[in-house]
DNA sequence: GTCATTAATTAACCTTTGTTAATTCAGCCT
DNA sequence: AGGCTGAATTAACAAAGGTTAATTAATGAC
């Protein structure tokens, strides 16, 4: 289960009674992800919603040429699903991974969504959590057009500096859009700046 | 209101009564924006969804130096909205404008979600539209990381090649996170390639 | 038609990134 | 300690993009 706290957290913002919660998290099962182990691999079609109690998932695709790009990243907190699966009805064309060791609480996508349109209460739980992925997709959409990727990387160390430490370079670099090397060049030219 | 064909497919799509359709409707103003009148102004709180009956209309972002960078593009069957009015409750960063003479239905935000979460109904209808615009954020980010500039261009015309048509390259250039000059480059590339 | 305006292209130059490969660094194992 | 491994950095070069400014097209006003 979660830590109490954060179960009043939720109880408090939504206005729910525990046993409203409770019917939640009747439709998930704990799983625990060892370091490195796959969660989703690519080809997969779980049409499960995660929500991460702890740890990092990193989600990549594999290029032609061997190279792995990230995609995103989800942290404790979040949610998480092959959007693939869920929004495309198509396999996975991305592999999610567990980068440190990793509890989630997985439900069926469409069962929970029934459960939660069923009880308006519900609702508007279901439309925060689907506004903030949808506003967290937006803001690094606008990443990509209005910032270069060293304003990027400003601003990623800025916002989610513990996830950036949780994390080797270079997976940072292929998910702000470019190489390792360019990363390293990037984080050289600040330290040189920054020490005048 | 909407032509016939448009209605018939949504009251079949989500399973409506014309009733209900029609209760969604109430709240909505048709409103008509001339080629290049501003729909919503940087700095702008209008909490309003709109749908898009006919026409285009661009987001950007001005920035200090003048330059105008594209943050999205909208056109016909499409909902728009201040997403930093809606999901950040924050003034617009981005302006608004029509590119052609465009008619939209507009609704206010929070009544149509009321509307929508008291009918189990309409809900499928509105998480369709939620995943939609989720799905449509996805892939753009993806766009971004996974592939280059030219390659971004690419499929943006083979995808959207109408939408293209429509729109000024230099609005296409930075939407897709680059200079017209660069994007004319790639052109010139492209079409140095094609013919032999 | 000419003029004016704006978009698109081209050029020149500089900066940045991609690519490949070599080198350094750090952690870990035995 | 020494040796292994993978990450990070550095180097060298080619390719691409950013910036500024000039040129060419295209469009619309008159």
């Amino acid at each position: 289960m979660l830590e109490e706290n954060k179960i009043n957290q939720y109880l408090q913002f939504f206005g729910l009674q525990p046993e409203e919660l409770l019917s939640i998290f009747n439709l998930a099962t704990e799983k625990v992800l060892a370091q490195d182990e796959v969660y989703i691999k690519e080809g997969g079609t779980s049409r499960k919603l995660a929500y991460i109690k702890k740890g990092l998932i990193r989600s990549f695709h594999l290029k032609e040429n061997g190279d792995e790009v990230t995609v995103l990243l989800r942290w404790e907190d979040q949610f998480l699903a092959s959007y693939d699966a869920i929004f495309f009805s198509q396999p996975s064309r991305f592999t999610y991974h567990a980068m440190e060791p990793t509890v989630i609480l997985e439900a069926d996508y469409a069962s929970l969504m029934e459960l939660l349109n069923a009880n308006p209460k519900f609702s508007s739980a279901k439309d925060f959590f689907m506004n903030s992925m949808l506003a967290e997709m937006m803001e690094r959409v606008e990443s990509f057009v209005l910032l270069n990727p060293e304003e990027r990387y400003l601003r990623l160390i800025k916002e989610k500096s513990d996830i950036v430490q949780r994390c080797p370079d270079k997976y940072i670099a292929t998910l702000l859009g470019i190489t390792p090397v360019s990363l390293s060049r990037i984080r050289k030219r600040l330290s040189s700046r920054a020490g005048h």
